[in-house]
DNA sequence: CTTTAAACCTGGTCGC
DNA sequence: TGCGACCAGGTTTAAA
């Protein structure tokens, strides 16, 4: 699913078409996602006014008077504003209908979730224990250096880890480590201070840098206009194993850390 | 407390 | 063409 950028960019891409707007029905079609989604979810939304649209970590939030509704994309959910009269896809699980219009949610795989959360929704088990945002102003080497102390867990399980710091996936983890030329089994409290420097730097400039391409692409990932999939991003390390490094030549390796596929080239990233 | 693995689910790709 | 194995962007939960 989407990380950071493309979390984001649904979110400012949604935003227009709901922002002021009063739902006039929801549609669940599957209500077996990651949570199952509740049944009142029309007596919270309908006829209320959409007051915000923001981004936490990857979660979207629909602010209402009342609560939030929480969306979240899971590993291949996809959020598009479509007509509302478009047939739905045998993925289509939800849609929010506003006029004409109707917010949908594609999720081929269902680790996606639909929530409601009443007020304060930042209390919420969910949001509740979230860690930093890498984008906001105040994180900076130092931020990230008080994450990494005293611990031994490698550093691309830190950076991933969403109760430290959030938004950070398994693509932006490897190319984050690429550019900060760091080896991701370092053990996070062993970097120096220069070191965790860089890697803050390295995040932000990884995560921007998607963001200004319009999010990586992804098979599972449309605009939420509906226009065709994102720019295609080259990436220094992920999905490369085997291939030469941009940067040296040598050969991008393919370790899998924590369950996940983690790419890194042996002679420019070090311990 | 930390670390590790399993679980949720569908679909695409690769080798035989 | 079919079929099984393996892989995929996330995150919680339980077990060790």
């Amino acid at each position: 699913m989407p990380e950071l950028p493309e979390v984001e960019i649904t979110c400012v891409g949604i935003a227009p078409h709901l922002l002021g707007q009063q739902p006039r029905a929801v549609r669940v079609r599957q209500s077996r996602l990651r949570y199952p989604v509740p049944d009142d979810l029309g007596v919270r939304v309908v006829g209320q006014t959409v007051l915000a649209v923001r981004r936490r970590a990857k979660y979207i939030l629909l602010e209402f008077a009342e609560g939030c509704l929480l969306l979240h994309l899971g590993m291949s959910g996809s959020l598009r504003v479509v007509p509302a009269d478009l047939p739905a896809g045998k993925h289509d699980h939800f849609d929010l209908v506003v006029g004409d219009q109707a917010l949908r949610l594609r999720d081929p795989r269902r680790f996606g979730a639909i929530l409601w959360l009443v007020h304060p929704a930042e209390a919420h088990p969910l949001l509740a224990s979230l860690g930093r945002e890498p984008l906001e102003a105040g994180f900076d080497g130092a931020a990230l250096r008080a994450l990494c102390r005293g611990r031994t867990t490698p550093i691309k399980l830190l950076i991933m880890d969403g109760h430290l710091l959030v938004g950070v996936g398994n693509i932006y983890a490897s190319e984050s480590l690429f550019r900060a030329r760091i080896h991701p089994q370092t053990p996070a409290g062993r970097l120096s201070r220069q070191r965790c420097e860089r890697l803050a730097i390295c995040i932000r400039e990884t995560l921007q840098d998607a963001l200004a391409a319009g999010g990586s692409s992804l098979r599972d990932f449309v605009h939420s206009d509906g226009a065709s999939g994102y720019f295609q991003q080259q990436y220094y390390a992920y999905g490369r194993d085997g291939e030469p490094c941009r940067v040296c030549a040598g050969s991008i390796r393919r370790i899998v850390m924590g369950q996940r596929a983690t790419f890194f080239c042996p002679h420019c990233q070090r311990r």
